[in-house]
RNA sequence: CGGGGCAUGGCUCAGUUUGGUAGAGCACCUGGCUUGGGACCAGGGGGUCGCAGGUUCGAAUCCUGCUGCUCCGACCA
């Protein structure tokens, strides 16, 4: 490819629109462009890339006898309805009718269509294990699209489903991806870390996520430097904190004016901080008003709160939900609310004595409240967001907190979706049994990405060798000089018999205009064709990556960057 | 959905407070000159100022409504 030819306009500045690395290199760099909220066109060079993550996906999902198929995006409601997610997935689902009013949406996840593929074909356990898997764009109405191509509503996904016919198959199915995975974000030049995850509305499914590390990461995820514990903090596990035994006082109810908060109550009352209730109101989907309670220096953890309670949705309540359970916001405890909240108390509170808590009146709290005596039938569950410096639930050792974008997901679904829509088999002895099935899905073009978050610089991109478009860009100094493009061209030929994907700058424009696009689109190598080096039959090879430079003669220059490149 | 901000040529923005008929830099076209880090000179093209109403002799500017984008909070690959 000559880059005089190439689609890819670069931009001087920064398109105000764009907040994150990856957006703003990739809008600069000629890789994307936006077309609606959350939805882009891929412009050649994103399009390479994505091609060869997603050739490195292929490679690793068939090593493990994955077969690739196409499932439609346009899938009707009826399916969605057979396993109650027609409801579930809600506003995020882009929906469509048909000229005779049928509906249908776009397909946000395949586990329906694939499951109705396989119940009408796989009858006996002879015709399991079943890998299969496909490529393409996926749908998700987001409430807030944001970061480029990190959170859009269009997006390229990889979506894999294992049908097996016991646990112990679904065991190596779903070790088969976890290792799959692993070797695809190895080999596209990722820095990444497997952690466990929640498992949602499934239970205490098995499920992990596969994470790059990077700043801008949405996902918080808890570590163990001591040992190999790692975690979505959403998911992790926390010890109940027993508090020292006191004597329990007489509830007593203290006037505190203008003490709202956590901290301006402690301060007021002249109390620690751990001796604090603090009171977060929620409500699910079915307006019902969830209060749940954790140690004044302790944040709740939705997602622990969303699968305790059932709640398909959990919102902040509004003031008037608030009023209406008997509760004054800002001045809530369990004392005093009538029987339509639901109370659900941390395992930390239950430990602690004579501790602070609201009145459900302005201005006041109480003093002395001792959750087993005063807090009446609660709801007792771990519901505590894990901080830093918590002990691991591993080891003990203090845990540390890092941030990591989510690009995939292995998840044993188990008979979820085979039950609600009959898919059955046959076993050894004859026995109907629901298929047992496992998930696996990478966000592509989030991976793509990820890498740029993880690898830029002040000046660009700075591309792994595996996912860069190019891997060695050719620029002559001045192109219009014979003696120049003879060897680029010349240097350019060796590289395409020796399978380097080079492309060469054979743009007019000055040599300042190819070095800047050079370095912002990333290429990992450029060899650069000088007059300064032509008496000597050499060029200059540049890394991007460290800024390396070295001269090597012309003649076995392919060969030499062939050599490189598998170092780089 | 709640709360901020923005909308003027392809991009970044000025002009809006105090109405008077649209401007800069970059990009683009032509010619010249130049080639190791986003050159220079000369000439040129391109905008019904997000949309719809209204006020006014006159609206990018004032008023009303809408739309889109974007950032901060609850979802997800």
């Amino acid at each position: 490819m000559r880059t005089s030819k190439l689609y890819a306009p670069t931009l001087r500045q920064t398109p105000a629109e764009a907040e994150v690395p990856s957006h703003q290199l990739m809008l600069r760099a000629g890789f994307i462009r936006k077309v609606a909220g959350g939805v882009y066109t891929y412009l050649p060079l994103a399009w390479r890339t994505l091609r060869k993550i997603e050739q490195i996906i292929r490679e690793e999902i068939e090593a493990k006898d994955g077969q690739e198929l196409a499932l439609p995006i346009v899938q009707p409601a009826e399916l969605w309805k057979e396993t109650g997610r027609w409801a579930v997935f809600g506003e995020e689902m882009f929906r469509l009718v048909d000229r005779h009013n049928r509906e249908f949406c776009l397909g946000p996840t395949h586990e329906e269509i694939i499951t109705d593929l396989v119940r009408n074909e796989v009858r006996s356990y002879k015709q399991l294990p079943l890998l299969l898997y496909q490529i393409q764009n996926k749908y998700r109405d987001e409430i807030r699209p944001r970061f480029g191509l990190m959170r859009g509503r269009e997006f390229i996904m990889k979506d894999g489903y294992s049908f097996d016919k016991d646990e112990a198959g679904l065991d190596k199915s779903y070790k088969d991806m976890y290792e799959a995975y692993s070797k695809i974000f190895s080999r596209c030049g990722l820095t990444f870390r497997p952690v466990e995850a929640d498992g949602g509305a499934i239970g205490n499914a098995t499920t992990h996520e596969f994470t790059v590390l990077a700043e801008t990461g949405e996902s918080d995820i808890v570590y163990c430097e001591k040992c190999d514990y790692a975690a979505n903090a959403e998911k992790s596990e926390l010890k109940v904190i027993v508090a020292p035994e006191e004597e329990a006082l007489p509830l007593e109810k203290v006037h505190t004016p203008n003490a709202k908060t956590i901290e301006e109550v402690a301060t007021f009352l002249d109390t620690p901080i751990e001796k604090t209730v603090k009171a977060v109101i929620f409500q699910n989907e079915k307006e019902q008003v969830i209060c749940a309670l954790v140690r004044g220096d302790h944040e709740v953890n939705d997602v622990k709160l969303q699968n305790i309670t059932g709640a398909i949705s959990l919102t902040m309540a509004e003031d008037s939900a608030i009023s209406k359970v008997g509760g004054v916001a800002g001045f809530m405890s369990p004392i005093g609310l009538n029987k339509d909240v639901i109370v659900v108390a941390d395992a930390t509170v239950m430990e602690m004595h004579n501790a602070v808590c609201g009145a459900n009146e302005q201005d006041y709290h109480y003093k002395n409240a001792n959750p087993k005596r005063d807090f009446g039938d609660v709801i007792v569950a771990d519901i505590r967001l894990i901080a830093e410096g918590d002990p691991c639930p591993h080891c003990g050792a203090p845990v540390k907190m890092t941030h990591g974008i989510e690009v995939g997901q292995v998840f044993k679904l188990g008979t979820k979706y085979s039950e609600a829509l009959g898919a059955t088999f046959l076993d050894e002895n004859g026995k109907e049994k629901p298929l047992i099935m496992g998930c696996y899905g990478i966000g592509v073009s989030r991976t793509m990405a990820a890498a740029i978050e993880q690898f830029h610089d002040e000046n660009g991109i700075i591309w792994p060798v595996a996912i860069a478009p190019f891997e060695v860009v050719i620029v002559p100094i001045n192109a219009k000089d014979e003696a120049q493009m003879q060897i680029a061209e010349k240097l350019y030929a060796d590289m395409k018999n020796a399978g380097i994907d080079v492309l060469l700058d054979d743009r007019k424009d000055r040599a300042g205009v190819k070095f800047k696009d050079a370095d912002l689109i990333g290429y990992p190598v450029r060899i650069t064709v000088s007059p300064k080096l032509l008496d000597e039959n050499e060029v200059e090879i540049k890394v991007r990556k460290d800024g390396a430079t070295s001269t090597v003669k012309v003649n076995i220059c392919a060969e030499t960057v062939k050599e490189m490149l598998k170092t780089l």
